[in-house]
DNA sequence: ACAAAAGTGTTATCAGTACACCCATGC
DNA sequence: GCATGGGTGTACTGATAACACTTTTGT
C-alpha cells in the first residue's frame, strides 16, 4: 500500500546550522533550477527550503523530522514548529507557477514551518543528491515561494527563544569554550557582549560543567573546554515570573 | 459564486476573556450536544472551541478573525496564531466520530489554532445563537476533539507572552487600577505578587499614565485610575538582549 | 466608628554594566 | 621572544525582594 500525500498540506524546514569556525549562523537551502526546453532560457534559478507534503498517516512533527532526515540523514535534532503559512497567494509568483506546473502541488497549500538547530559540520553536503548549500542568514540568495519570509520569521523566533532557553548548545559541539558560546550569541543576535561579564555569568551556572580538558590543535593558547549538562539544568530549572514589560 | 471551504483545514479559536470583577481568566466555549433519535440516549454532550474551515480565498489570520466575529461580533481584537494541530487521530475519539457523521468534516483535518484576548464583559452571550459559555481556565468542562490540549497549550503560550509583552492590557478595561493589573497577572500566572513592589514598578513606567479620575460606585475607598499608552510604549521600547538561561 | 481596600518607605541583596591589563601557549 | 587569543577583578548602578502599618473613603 502506498503512503498518501495530503495535496494541500506541507511542512517546510528552516535548517539552521552554526559554524563555530567562521562564527556564522547558516541556513541550508536547495537549488531550484529549470530552463525551457526550446530556447535554453533560464526559467527558474533560485533556492528554496527543504519541505514536503505531509502524509496521511503521520503527525506534523513526524513529517518535519522525516523531511530533515531525508535531506541530512540526521535524527533527534532540536526542532520547533513555529508558524503556519497559508496565504492564498503564497505560491503564486510567476516563477513559482512555472515551477509548480512540473510538480504535483495544490495551489492553495498550507505549510507548517519548523526550524531545526544543528552544527553546520554535521551535514554532509558533498555527494548529497539534493545538492544543498549553506547560506549565512545575513546573505540569503534569491528565494522561491514565500521562503524568505519563512526564514526571517524563523530567525526572529530563534532570537527570542535563545534568550530564554538553553538552545544555544544545540548549535555548538558537545565540548566548547566560553568564547564559543559568546560568539554564537553575538552572531545570532547581532550584538557585542562584554567578555568578562559573559564569562562570569556562564561559569557561575551549575549546568556549565568545566571539563579536565583543553582545546587541542589550536595555534595559540588552548582554551578551557566546558559542556552543558541538560540534567543539571532541568533539575535546577524553575520558572521565574519576572514581568519585563 | 459560493465561497469554497477547504475541507481538511480549519482554524480554532481559544477566546480568553478576563473578568476584572471575579479576577478570573475565562475561555469561551460552545456546547456540543446530540441525542439519538430513537432511544433518547445522549450521544454527545460536551464543549468545543469555536472554529471553522478556512475558505479558499482568505488568509489564515482572516479566517480566525472571521470566526471570532461570527461568534462575538467583535473585530480588532488581539490575536495570536500559536500552533498548528494535525495529529492523524485528533478527531477520532468515538464521540467525535459520531459528531462528525453529521458534519462535513475531513477526518484528517489540520487546525491552525489562535488565541484572542478580550474582556469577558465585551461578549454578549445572551441571545447568542451559538449559546457560548465562559469557563474558568481552572475549571474546564469536558471537551471534544483535542480542544483541551489546544486550550492548555494556548494558556502556556499566554503565560510566557504576558511576561514579555504588554498584552495584559488587552484583558483589562481602558481605565484600570494598579491592583487590577496585579490581580490579572496573579490570576493568569497563578502566583502572588507583593503589592508595594508591583505598584512601584508599574507607576514608574512612563506608559502607565495616571488619569485625573478615580473609581466611582465602589463601596470602599476609590482607587486611582490609570491607562496604558501604547504610543509611549512603542516609542520607548527597545529590545533588551538579556540572556536568561 | 468601623470595615475594607488603597496606598506608602526602607533596607538588603543580587545582577548587570563598564572598564584595561596580564598570562599562557604555540610558533 | 613575540604574537595571539585566553583569562582575570573591581567599583558602580539599578532592580528586585522582603517586610507592616497608615490613610482614605463609604456606609
Amino acid at each position: 500500500m502506498e503512503i498518501k500525500k495530503i495535496p494541500n498540506l506541507s511542512v517546510d524546514c528552516v535548517v539552521f546550522g552554526y559554524d563555530t569556525d567562521t562564527k556564522s549562523l547558516n541556513v541550508l537551502l536547495i537549488k531550484r533550477y529549470l530552463e525551457s526546453k526550446k530556447e535554453d532560457e533560464i526559467l527558474v534559478d533560485d533556492y528554496v527550503l527543504t519541505g514536503y507534503h505531509v502524509f496521511e498517516n503521520e503527525t506534523l512533527d513526524e513529517s518535519a523530522s522525516r523531511v530533515l532526515k531525508e535531506l541530512t540523514g540526521l535524527t533527534n535534532i532540536y526542532k520547533k514548529q513555529f508558524k503556519a503559512f497559508g496565504n492564498p497567494d503564497r505560491l503564486k509568483n510567476p516563477k513559482d507557477l512555472i515551477w509548480i506546473k512540473n510538480e504535483n502541488f495544490n495551489l492553495r497549500t498550507i505549510t507548517i514551518a519548523y526550524y531545526f538547530l544543528l552544527k553546520t559540520e554535521d551535514v554532509s553536503i558533498k555527494n548529497n543528491v539534493y545538492k544543498p548549500k549553506w547560506f549565512s542568514i545575513n546573505k540569503l540568495p534569491e528565494l522561491g515561494f514565500d521562503h524568505q519570509q519563512i526564514i526571517l520569521e524563523a530567525y526572529e523566533d530563534l532570537k527570542i527563544k535563545c534568550l530564554q532557553d538553553p538552545i544555544i548548545f544545540e548549535l555548538l559541539p558537545d565540548k566548547f569554550t566560553i568564547n564559543d558560546v559568546q560568539d554564537a550569541y553575538q552572531s545570532i543576535l547581532g550584538i557585542e557582549i562584554d567578555n568578562r561579564n559573559f564569562r562570569r555569568k556562564l561559569i557561575n551556572k551549575k549546568y556549565i560543567v568545566s571539563l579536565d580538558e583543553k582545546q587541542v590543535g589550536v595555534s595559540k593558547k588552548p582554551a578551557q573546554l566546558y559542556m552543558f549538562s541538560k540534567d543539571v539544568y532541568d533539575k535546577m530549572f524553575q520558572k521565574n515570573y519576572l514581568i519585563s514589560i
